[in-house]
DNA sequence: GGCTCATAAGACAACGTTGTCAACGACGGG
DNA sequence: CCCGTCGTTGACAACGTTGTCTTATGAGCC
């Protein structure tokens, strides 16, 4: 270790120089070919392990042009815990198959998502699964011609034709509308993200249709759209509350506006009824009730992965798009005492 | 696309003859050598995106024997928070250097560790983060001879001298201890994981010098050992409460099962102090007092990942052990209202 | 004994890219 | 006008592995 601290990796030809044999043959071992003697086989892998061979993955798959047993992962921010459920669901489909996972964060900037996807075609990756950032997927048009399989999850691709897996959005916020409106609220505040985004258009679209069915007029007033984080969310309710005839219900449209809104409610000590999509760790220990739109996140991975196995495994049908259901569930720590 | 749906990907020969110039000045274009007439290196570009070639990563590095500009991170899971936090930064740092990240999970397997740290070896990553399941890496020195670089993470390694970045557990642990000490506190129940993990070991040692110091004796009844999930920890704790003589305040050893401890405590409506190894999510939000041991879970990837990039660089120093600090933080929804 | 045939092993080329070196024309100095 | 030099470009081989084809060996059969 004092002269050559750095030893040189063995190649398949070390070892059969080592072991008296043509690389071929080392290479028949290394991968179970038949037409090896056992005995000169057991004498193949004795050298492998003594002289600690690893064959080359990258040589390998260069040449036989099989897959690469690489899958990637484009999510917005791997720190997110909606994201990362979603990577480790999709990585434990992904190990079934023996292949790895190269989760990439998009910072939710369409021009990283773009670089970043072509990396991941560079590298020759067998598959992607994408939650798309940017509104235009045309740019993925000319690799999937080519052979690039990708599976759109949590908002659908625009300007190519591909499968996705989805929440069922508006159905979710309609059925929690409904909910809130039998429990006879009529005054709803209404506190989401940008429209431009597509799982917050579907969630305002569920609560505009649950409103015109029971007749109620849709007020301007009522509705917070552009809200990103709790703080936001808060100020959004404070003010919604210090208004002529406040709300008597809350609906916000992620868990990071749940979160602002649980803030503000217990601060004020408001009854204000809650409802949220997105369920999330520690709303059983949250300190007031509230009610969620929940659904499955692994399952929302999972169905992904497989979907996209499915295609790496030479599924040509048509793209399909997989809906995720939600339902409601009661949260709060109130429930612990019951 | 009727008859030919899958088009093969065009190769740097194709991107030639296409250009009518041979492989070589192709190559010297998409690598930004001189020595190409800028206006043909224009006519290289325009085939290039025509054709939409994109240079095969595995080939160019195993002609080049350059890097590989990707590295491996292996942790327990994905899902747990504390690790996607660790893969969150680790992926940060990797980008700033042009890097991906494959990430795998060990599931907590040393023999699942083991087939992962090959694999990636196989791939030839230019490094890898690793938060040891088992207790000897031993099995690593022929890949580190080789030239595999590694940093160890959350716990140090055994077997084999390597860098390493971990928390100051037992300080954290003694400087929280010493905290309900000065409060008065006398009987202090602990609820923590086995010794055998390096984590628990070291901050329940913290515990005990914290109590040696203030001459109290170490009591087995107040000390639960071997609780690895929220439900365990509320059921040690009940039974600590039931116990004759109950503690006054409790210390927990991971997040898990400071959790479990809010749960069992606020459903007794106990006014026991609580103090909880590592912060979390919404801690603010938690319907009761508690006070955690904080530290900076993003820097602690960020310093692994910083430090697998100086041995990536060349760096050949002496293997160094990073320590991250730890702060007590007062935690719970009251706060809100002050 | 000569034949076929199956089996085991190796020779060789190729995957897509790039390092090395040679070839070419243009240019300037002696 | 020749020669060395520079700037461009290409030919060729090689990275580590594996697909294809060939060769050597011996068993089995008439």
């Amino acid at each position: 270790m004092d002269k050559q601290d750095r030893r040189r990796r063995p190649t398949i030809s070390d070892v059969a120089a080592a072991a008296g044999v043509s690389p071929k043959t080392v290479s028949r071992v290394i991968n179970n070919e038949p037409g090896v003697r056992a005995e000169l086989a057991d004498q193949v892998l004795e050298v492998i392990s003594k002289l600690g061979f690893r064959r080359n993955t990258m040589a390998s798959s260069l040449r036989s042009g099989r897959q690469t047993a690489t899958i990637g992962l484009i999510i917005e921010d791997l720190a997110n815990p909606f994201y990362s459920t979603i990577a480790a669901a999709v990585a434990n489909v992904a190990r079934t198959h023996d292949t790895q996972l190269i989760t990439v964060s998009s910072e939710e900037d369409p021009d990283l998502e773009q670089r970043q996807f072509l990396q991941l075609c560079q590298r020759r990756v067998d598959g992607m699964i994408i939650v798309p950032a940017g509104s235009d997927h045309s740019y993925t048009r000319s690799e999937v011609e080519m052979g690039m399989r990708m599976v759109f999850l949590d908002r659908p691709p625009s300007g190519i034709l591909a499968d996705s897996v989805v929440i069922d959005n508006a159905a979710g916020a309609r059925a929690g509308i409904m909910s809130l409106l039998e429990d006879g609220h009529r005054r709803i505040g209404v506190v989401i993200d940008s429209p431009i985004i597509y799982t917050a258009r579907e969630r305002l679209a569920g609560v505009r249709s649950a409103l015109a069915d029971a007749g109620i007029p849709y007020d301007d007033a009522l509705v917070e759209v552009g809200v990103t984080n709790p703080d936001e969310a808060a100020h959004a309710i404070a003010t919604m509350l210090d208004g002529v005839d406040p709300p008597t219900a809350f609906f916000t449209g992620n868990n990071r506006s749940t979160i602002g809104a649980i803030q503000e409610l217990y601060r004020r000590d408001s009854d204000a009824a809650l409802l949220g999509f997105d369920d999330f760790e520690l709303a059983t220990l949250m300190p007031r009730p509230l009610t969620v739109i929940a659904y499955d996140v692994q399952e929302l991975g999972r169905a992904a992965a497989l979907r996209l196995f499915e295609r790496i495994g030479g599924d040509t049908s048509w793209p399909s798009e997989t809906v995720i259901p939600t339902h409601l569930v009661q949260r709060g720590v109130q429930l612990l005492k019951s």
